[in-house]
Parts: structure tokens; sequence; C-alpha cells
DNA sequence: TAGATTGTTAATCGATTAACAATC
DNA sequence: TAGATTGTTAATCGATTAACAATC
């Protein structure tokens, strides 16, 4: 799987199909062309066959897709196949929350360790996983095959913080800091700015929802 | 403030505007040039000029930008001057860490009210709120002019959910239920959905890393 | 086989970048 | 005034949509 150049839209798609496909697999829907997928989804068709033929022929001429095949594929295209040691900088509010709501497990996201700089909090069990405290990341990190880190902590220690995730080998920051990361290019920066997803939909209210 | 048909593209960009902007007041920097904020924000000066000329000139030819200035004048397209209710719906692990986690209020968001189907949670205190049960949200919503509804709640009754609230006259949705609401067009709508993100970074995982 | 629907090429549309005249 | 830098037009690039030949 290394057609590079896959363009940033098109990934930002592909969950959103897994989803809808996922959905008709539970409803018992065996086969699906572009043109009723279409309709579901609110996209044009074309782009439907367009974003599929980035990464090969899924579908059958005169048939469509088949559902559960196509759900498999994406799947494995986003990596789903794969399981993935994660942990949690932060033991606050969201990052409790986070290892509290996401049902992470199901889709092979491995909670190994959740971490806090702040003593007062460690030691407390969070879906049963005892609170550690920072220092002990580093080391912690290298001795579970740890790829993901998700950083729920103030912006203040957040680059600090990912200078470190970056040498210790992880693959991945899912960034929850309102701030701009500065790691080397080979690492994956997936950035979640509540504040600024907020300010988008105060844009939204004050200039009348265009679309 | 009525220039429509601003592409969602500029208005996605302008929270990180807004972000580095108030780095640099804080740091004191009275004014900055295209080029100089093109440099530290890694995009392009052309891209900043032409971001900013959506909504009139900020700028002073052999002067560049004034910080202060082009900050106040970021936060009034966004809204930010504005003040607005709101509610949470869905005092679950995620409902609670946002009414904690979010300095809302500090940018003019207010939270009003939280919400639960669930007797058992209702009356316990979030941040100085009590958790109220859902019956009672549509007459709460009516009755303190509740502008923005925060859906934290399971994807199974948001659909429903969202059809009230649109009926109750609120004006946008924040939506981190894993499933695309169908609400009338003036009513904005503004998806977290953190799935998707996270499946954003397995792909970046898998596949190296592209950019 | 005929009908349906994909895979794929070509056309269009929109967003980004480059260039430069206007102007502080 | 000369230098700097914007505002804005023109050129390029990329993404989306339309069209249709290939094929199941």
């Amino acid at each position: 799987m290394d057609d590079k150049n896959i363009s940033q839209a098109v990934i930002a798609r592909l969950p959103r199909y897994y989803r809808y496909l996922g959905d008709l697999k539970d409803n018992g829907i065996e086969r699906i062309s572009s043109q009723d997928l279409s309709k579901l989804m609110k996209v044009t068709a074309s782009q439907i066959r367009q974003d599929f033929n980035n990464f090969g022929g899924f579908g059958q001429q005169g048939y469509g897709y088949n559902v559960e095949y196509l759900y498999d594929e994406i799947a494995k295209i986003l990596g789903l196949n794969e399981k993935h040691n994660l942990v949690i900088i932060g033991a606050g509010n969201l990052g409790q929350a986070l290892a509290n709501y996401m049902n992470f497990e199901r889709r092979g996201f491995i909670v190994k360790g959740i971490f806090d700089n702040n003593q007062a909090i460690c030691g407390k069990v969070v879906r049963g996983i005892s609170v550690q405290h920072v220092d002990g990341l580093e080391k912690f990190i290298r001795k579970n095959d740890v790829d993901i880190a998700v950083l729920t902590i103030p912006k203040e220690g957040a680059v600090k913080t990912a200078e470190v995730l970056a040498k210790c080998g992880v693959k991945a920051i899912w960034n929850f800091a309102h701030v701009d990361l500065n790691v080397p290019a080979d690492i994956v920066v997936e950035n979640v700015h509540l504040s600024d997803s907020l300010m988008k939909l105060s844009y939204g209210i004050v200039n009348g929802s265009v679309e």
C-alpha cells in the first residue's frame, strides 16, 4: 500500500465512507452502486468512484460495490487491521474522557498507559489503568512498543513533550493541545483543535450559515 | 459583515491566524509583514494577503499589519465579540470534560445548562452547574435564549435530538456524535468526529506520513 | 445479449501561488 | 524621495464533476 500522493482531501473522506458502509453492512445490505451511495452520503457518484480508484478497483461493472468487501478494504487502507499501542499524556478531564469514551480497543488502539505531571493524580485508576508520573514516560514508551501518543496537556508543555516523544520513536501524535507541534517529518501529527472548531461554528452563526 | 461566498478553506484558517496573532500580541510585537508571518506559520505570504483581503484591507503598504488591530478584526469576523449562550447535552465523560476543560467563557460562550437522559446523573454538579434531565431541554432553551447546543451523546439519540433542537430555534450544533445530523440549512453544524480523526492518524502511520 | 455500472479520461471549477502596480 | 510591503490581477496548480468507453 504505497500509492503515494493520495491527496489529503481523499484521505479525509475515507472514514466517512467507512462509517456509511458499516451502517449498510449492519443493515444487511450486500451491494451498492456509486449512485445510491451518492444519494445517501450527499456527494457526487463521480467523486466516490474517483476516490476508490485511488486505491484500485473495488467495484464491478454492472453490479456496483460489494459492501462488506469494500468495508474491509477501506479498513485495510486506513490501517485498522493493525494493532497500535498508545499512551495518553495528560490525565485531566479530556485525557480521562478519551480513555473512557472512545472505544479505542474495538479499532485496535490499545491504551497502554496514562501519564500526568501532577503527583496528586498519579495512582488514580482510569478505565482500569493507574495514572503514572510523566517522569517514567520515556522508559515506558521504549519498553511497551508504543506507536501513538495522545497529547491532552496544556499548550505550555506540549511542544517540549512532543520533542521528547519524537526521540522515543513514537510514530504518531494525536494532538489536542492548542499549539502547532514541531517534530520531524516522519512523525504523523493529527491535530484536534477544539477551540478552532468552536470558532468556525461561531463564524457560521454570525455570517448566516452560507451553505 | 455579509461578504458571502468566503470559501470554507479560508474560514478554516482564520482561527490559526488568530492564535498566532494572539501569541505575537502577548509577546509585545506591534507589527508584522505577511512575509514574516508566512515564515512563522509556514504558509505562503500570498495566501495570507489573499485571505485577509477577503474581508477588506487590514494592512498598510510599506508597513505591514498592526498585530493588535488585525487580531481584533479577526475576532470580529469570527464573531468572538458576541456572547452566545450554550447548553451541553450529554453529561458523560466528554460532556463533563468539555464543560470543565474549554474556557468557554473567555471567548464569550456561556454554559447555561447541562443535560442528560440518565436520571442517576441528574443533580450532579459540574463546574457549578447542576445536571438536568433532558425532558426539560426544550423549555430551557426557549427560556434562556440558547444559541448553541453541544451534542455529546451517543449517535443513537443524536439525530432525533438534533431535530428537536432545530425546532427550538437553536442556531448552531457542535456535534461530537459519530453521525451526520440532518437539520435545516439555516442551522450551523460543526462536526468533531474524533474517530474519523484517529483513523486519519492511523492512515498516516501505515502509509508513511507522506508530507 | 442488453442493461447497468464501473474505471478512467477530459472538462470545469476553485484554490493557491506568483507577479507587480499602487501606495504608504 | 526611496524602500518596503500591501492589495490585486494573472498564472498555475489541484480537485471536482461530467462524460463515455470498457466490461461484467
